[in-house]
DNA sequence: ATCGTTTTGACAACGGTTATCAATAAGCAT
DNA sequence: ATGCTTATTGATAACCGTTGTCAAAACGAT
């Protein structure tokens, strides 16, 4: 049976005040500076339990997982500040029934799909002008 | 200055006679199998350049990075099987225009986006009955 | 309070990737 | 061809995020 602790709620906390994407040792090292004594493992721990359960939505950059805060139950993706780490959280019907479509157009079963969009959010843009090429 | 070697080019072909996405480790894997005797630390650095080059699309599944040959200069997204790794190089204009859009609605600049879509291809849903929920 | 089972947490181990650095070889100039 | 400069190679070590280990702690039912 599936327990409760103070450090899993503590991690629930912790992520949903956070305000964009963050790793496992981001969000562990900041729940240390806020005094919370949380183990490491048990903030990985938490983290994937967070994202099986559909409260959490997780993403790959960079070699890494990072993980958010997200209403459960609801579908959506994201459009990412590649500098801020600012997150929007975007539906888009269109795009679920597009990969639905070309997934069952060339005999493709369960279909799942990561849709991801980044850039730069404008305060960034602001800041940093292109000395980025890309 | 950028200097051609036997083993950048060796890299090149291998990836290009692999049919789906592989990983580093698995194409030097297949190289020396293959008689080659290349570095892994070059293959890594080959594909890294390939990649940025263009010359090959890159994705991060379960932590590691995985790569395929495309033909280069043309931006298309792909369609995977989770079992056997077949893909089909996908086109889909109103999902790049509506990833541009989106973006620049919430003021975002040089808007990229990551939109793959998973599933069991014909012959792999044929093989395995749904025993994976997901 | 007691008990059985789950969870925790410090640390080791793991796996993919990158850095190191001496040895090699590509490409240019002669 | 020869030498020279410098990018590249490759064996290995280091790195870093993540997961396994396992004894100790604690949840929840009784």
């Amino acid at each position: 049976m599936k327990r409760n602790t103070w450090q899993r709620e503590a991690v629930r906390e912790a992520l949903e005040e956070s305000p964009g994407f963050v790793s496992a040792q981001g969000l562990h090292a900041t729940m240390k500076d806020a005094g919370s004594e949380v183990g490491l493992a048990t903030v990985y721990r938490a983290l994937a339990d967070l994202a099986t359960e559909g409260d959490a939505d997780s993403l790959q950059q960079e070699g890494e997982s990072l993980y958010r805060a997200c209403t459960p139950g609801s579908h959506h993706h994201h459009l990412i500040c590649r500098r801020c780490g600012t997150t929007v959280e975007i539906a888009a019907d269109a795009v679920e029934t597009w990969a639905r479509e070309v997934a069952t157009l060339h005999g493709f079963t369960q279909p799942h799909h990561v849709v991801d969009v980044f850039g730069y959010c404008a305060d960034c843009s602001r800041l940093a002008p292109a000395h980025r090429i890309l």
